[in-house]
This record gives C-alpha cells, sequence and structure tokens, in this order.
DNA sequence: GGCAAAAATGGGAACGTTACCAGCAATTCT
DNA sequence: AGAATTGCTGGTAACGTTCCCATTTTTGCC
C-alpha cells in the first residue's frame, strides 16, 4: 500500500522522472527504461496515487451527481434509477469516477464538499436553485443541468421534450373523441411539469376545447396523490372520460382509484402518463404513457460534463430528448 | 477556486500553520487569532483543499460501493434501488463521499481505480468473487459484503436471513394445505440463492413432503425467466397448487404466465415471492413476498465500513438482518 | 571521427495541506 | 525573584506525484 514512484525508480534503476514519463505520457524515453520501469512496477505491485497526480495536474478524474431530494425515493424512484443508472455506466466508460451525492436542503451543501474535494465537473439532477447554479458557474465550475433547464446563458442542460410529449398525449385523447380531460399536475416549482402543463392547455386549446380549470389538480408527484386527485375528480359533478397524468406515478395512483369505482379503463375513464417507467408495463390495464428516453439522458449529461470539462464546445448545449406517446391498455 | 491557505494566513496576518490549526482542530489557539482566521477565510471565500489534505492524513473521507452488474438492470433494480438510496444517505450523515461503480467483470476493476484513488474502504454489493475479497483483506484495505457474504475469518458483511425467509415462506403454503409446491430458483452461484433453495428444500423436509426434482426450476432472476419457468410448470403433467419464487420479478413473471393461462389466483395457484419490492403491492393479485429491510441493510453495511475503516472492532462483523413473511392477496 | 541535432535522463521545484518541533511569551508555583 | 509549566505560535519537513530545465547520451550525417 506504501510503495511509491520512488520505490519504482529505485528498483528499476532509474529517476523517479523516468517512471513516471514511461507511466503516463510514454513519450520521450528509450525502450529500455520503459521494460525496466515496467516490470519493476508489476514486481512491486506498485499503483500510482491519484491524489498526488491531482494535485499537480489539477485533474482528479472524478465527477459528481447530485439529485436533490425533496422527498425520499429519488435515487430510487423508477424514473431516476435508470438515469443513474445510465451516468453510472458512462462515467466509467469515459474514464471518470463517479461521486453520488443527494441533497435534501436546497443550498446545494454536497456541492460544497465535492468541490472541495476537486472534483472535475458536476451534473446536477431534479430541481436546483438558479442562484446556485449561477453561483457555480460565476466559479468556473463545470457543470450541467439534468431534467430541469434554466434560463442562464451558456448553462449545459439536457430533458426531455415535456412540452411535446404532453402535447401529444393530450392530442391523442382528444383524437379518441375525449372533450373532457382532466389532468393530474406535479408541483408547478418544477419546470418539467410547468412544461407538461402548458402542453396540456395547448392541446386543448388548438382544438379549440376551453381548459376548466377544476379538471386540472395539482399536487406531489407520487403515487398517493395522484390516488388523492383522482378521487377528487372521480367526486366532481361530471367526471372525465379521460385523464392525463403529468407522470406513471401518479397515473399508477390514479388507476388504483378508478378501479376502487369499479370504472373501466380505458371504456368508463382513459388513462395516459408521462415517463414510460418500468412498471407501467405491469400493471393492469397496462399503462399507456409519455415515451422518455432515460438512458440517453444520463448518458447525455455524462458526455456534456466531459465536453465542459474539456471546454470543447462544439457540441450544443442545450439538448432536448425527443418523447413520444405509447398507447398500451389505458386509453 | 486558487485561494489557498497560505492567502488567508496572509490576510489574518498569522502563519499557515495557525491557519491550519484553527480550521482543523481548533483547540490550542487564541480566540485573537481565531477570530481573525475565520474572517479571513470567509471574506476570500476559501474552500480547503481535500487532496492535500488527504495527501499528509491518508484519509479521503472517500468510500466505494461496487456493484457487480451481470445482467444490466442493478442499480435500478428495485431490490438494489433502495438499498443504494440508504447508502448515499447514510454515507453523507456519517461525513463521507461516496463513489459508486458497477462492474462487469468478476475482476473488480473498478476496484482497483477506486484504490488508486485512496477510498477509504469498499462496499461490495451482490457477488463478488472470494479470491477477490481474500486479495484485498489481505492488503488490509477495508470491505463489506453487502447481499452475499463468503467464508473467510474476519470479513464483515450484510445479508437478510435468506434462509429463515425462503423456510416461512414455504412453510406458510404447506400450512395453508399445499403440498405440490413448485420454485422458481434464481442463479445457484449467488450465495442468497443457494441460502433460498436450502429453505425451501428444509421447509417440505420437516413437514414430511418429498422434494421434487421436476417442480425446482432454475433460471436467470428476471421477470422474463420466472415467466418462462413459470410456463414450464404450467404445461408439466402435474400442475404445482402453489409456486414459491425466489425473488419477486420472478413472482411477477410466473404471475403473468398464470393469469394468461386464465387460472385464478391463489385460488388455483399460489404464488409467494422474495425481496418485497414496491411493485408487489401494485400488481393484481397484490404478491405475497418475503419482506427484506432494504434501507437497513444499506445503512448497515456503510455504519460497518466505517468500523472498519476505524478499525472498530466493538460491532459484529457478521449481520443477518430478519425476515418476514408477508402475506397479501397472491396466497 | 567529429560535430550538430535529437533523444533520453535526472535533479529539483511545485502542488496545498498537516505534523512535528523548537521557541517565545505569559502564567503559575515555590 | 527565579524556575517550571503552560499556551500559542511559526518554520520546516513531509505526502507522492508531474513539470521544467539542464545535462548526458545517442543518433545521424558528411
Amino acid at each position: 500500500m506504501k510503495v511509491t514512484i520512488k520505490d519504482v525508480a529505485k528498483l528499476a534503476g532509474v529517476s523517479k522522472s523516468t517512471v513516471s514519463r514511461v507511466l503516463t505520457n510514454s513519450d520521450n524515453c528509450s525502450e529500455r527504461a520503459r521494460q525496466k520501469v515496467l516490470e519493476a512496477a508489476e514486481k512491486l505491485n506498485y499503483k500510482p496515487n491519484a491524489l498526488a497526480r491531482a494535485m499537480i495536474t489539477k485533474k482528479t478524474g472524478n465527477i459528481g451527481l447530485i439529485i436533490y431530494q425533496k422527498h425520499k425515493p429519488i435515487l430510487s424512484h423508477p424514473f431516476y434509477a435508470p438515469i443513474v443508472e445510465a451516468i453510472v455506466d458512462t462515467s466509467r466508460k469515459k474514464g471518470y469516477s463517479l461521486f453520488i451525492a443527494s441533497d435534501q436542503d436546497i443550498n446545494a451543501s454536497s456541492a460544497e464538499l465535492l468541490l472541495e474535494k476537486r472534483v472535475d465537473g458536476i451534473i446536477f439532477a431534479s430541481f436546483i436553485d438558479p442562484s446556485i447554479v449561477l453561483k457555480y458557474k460565476n466559479l468556473g465550475v463545470p457543470l450541467v443541468l439534468l431534467n430541469n433547464s434554466v434560463d442562464i446563458e451558456g448553462i449545459s442542460y439536457v430533458t426531455c421534450d415535456n412540452y411535446l410529449g404532453a402535447y401529444k398525449a393530450v392530442n391523442y385523447l382528444v383524437q379518441k373523441g375525449h372533450t373532457y380531460i382532466g389532468f393530474l399536475c406535479g408541483p408547478l416549482q418544477h419546470r418539467s411539469y410547468t412544461e407538461r402543463y402548458k402542453g396540456y392547455v395547448a392541446a386543448l386549446e388548438d382544438n379549440g376545447i376551453k381548459v376548466q380549470e377544476d379538471l386540472i389538480r395539482i399536487g406531489e408527484s407520487t403515487l398517493s396523490d395522484g390516488n388523492r386527485l383522482m378521487n377528487q375528480l372521480l367526486h366532481s359533478t361530471r367526471i372525465p372520460t379521460a385523464v392525463f397524468a403529468s407522470n406513471d406515478m401518479m397515473a399508477i395512483g390514479a388507476i388504483k382509484a378508478i378501479k376502487k369505482k369499479n370504472l373501466n379503463i380505458p371504456r368508463d375513464i382513459g388513462v395516459i402518463g408521462f415517463d414510460d417507467i418500468e412498471f407501467g408495463t405491469l400493471i393492469e390495464p397496462a399503462l399507456s404513457t409519455v415515451h422518455v428516453d432515460k438512458t440517453k439522458m444520463g448518458e447525455l449529461a455524462v458526455e456534456l460534463l466531459i465536453d465542459e470539462i474539456n471546454k470543447n464546445t462544439s457540441t450544443s448545449k442545450k439538448n432536448i430528448i425527443p418523447t413520444e406517446v405509447i398507447i398500451r391498455e389505458s386509453s
């Protein structure tokens, strides 16, 4: 554990400069020296100390993923989990090690910590306060926003096309003859939900359908809130013939509520969700939804961050992954 | 970004030794000096360089989580995701930063990398080759095994009580009058599945029921394999009246297969799974299963690792979390 | 074989921190 | 009052690398 470059140098009979050259760049060194060094390193089971290296190169080869976590399940949330998985895989593939942290406070204290540890860059997933983004941006920290966007010039982000996805979903329901469509909406502080909200409104208006306030129910993006809000709709004077939920968890909660009322899906009420989480296919009826390529989002976030680290501005900073409606049994 | 301890010292009018003392231990320094240093640090927005600190203290405050990933979804697997979430949370609570890596090869190459980065310890989740464990153990690396155990003296691990959980589940089925009980089994290389296998066999034998080879179907621990293996059982000459699946994903696959045959659950065939993943409650019928406290497993793994790092041997090295049968609708 | 150019090498500084030790001032004790 | 103890302080040496530059060795050419 304590074998250093000096030990390798001594055994190989060269200077530590030479060892360093062989082990890093390998240019400007003789074949004879290379062999001796490699042999010695192997024999001593030498592992370079990445800390010491980072001290002088100013690159740790580490990046951070920070997920803002207001509600408990976030890493294990069926929407984020595949994204995180993709980030883990892509980081490794690109030669970076990954710190993962989740923040409960909005001040991004994990970010401070990771910055002390000198990560090369940070991915902020889910919600983040724009002022925090601006602060780090001004500090020159390479960063990428994931599933959240901010109107600050020069900030890279990856989102999916929330607006168009919602628009297409609602438009589909209208094409199917629905005119009285409920909307179970997640918290509007989160940009993705405001976009989905706008998509819902626009689709109705473009089809000449008046937007009704009491069809729109806003709550947390959880199964239980989906259930609760759907029950509200089911107990209103006029029951919608279809419901668009701004995420699948809410949609699943809604389905539970509808089935409990002994109403048939999709005959009595059609349901369509958003996110395309894995378990949407397992419930009955299988959930119609808006597909989001979560793996792609994770991959892209890492690639964008690495571009940011390398000041490679060739790639576009703003990436909006297309979304598409998937019709299964619930609509 | 480039403000160092030296800058703080200059502004505060003291030596860098004093600054270091104030910022780390804060013992043996005057109140006057402390104030000046704290003020200067604040003013300059000084952030200590954790790399330089780690160089000399030999402690990075970082730990690594390595998940062996033979099949694609692992981090986003409904069993592992809550464990990982608990590990993230607990690490932060205990003041450690967490690297997460997943390994596709069994040689644990991520471990090598993390060791170069001088993590203070490593949690190995899921399967790992005992020879790798032994190698790192001998190297003196603090490590903890999670959801896997190895018969090597002095290795800490956290598992759940696979044997007893399986035993109790099968015993329950027997008490309900079943005597011809199928078993959908995950890969036996993984220790948790061999334990569950043993529990199945023991429960039958203790009840005087002969273990029938053709009732036991071994495959991957996936939904699709659960489906496939269940179909095999459904097409055999004698169809079991109940099925025990060694994990919930297989159980859900089995339920799909049974329902497709238009058989009733639990009337025609009872099903019981293992793991208690979230979505077991959402399918129909709600899945009976063996509950595993995944959050506890994650927490304990981190705590054990930190004990290991601090050479604190007061806590038990072998932690087996109790499991309990939860009966819902499928049995 | 001599000389210039190129290639390879080694020594030391640097990265930013903490650990160690010696020194100095202030306080306490006899 | 002098000695002993205590509390603070600053200088310097680490930690293990890579970078820079000067030096040595090799190569290429006539």
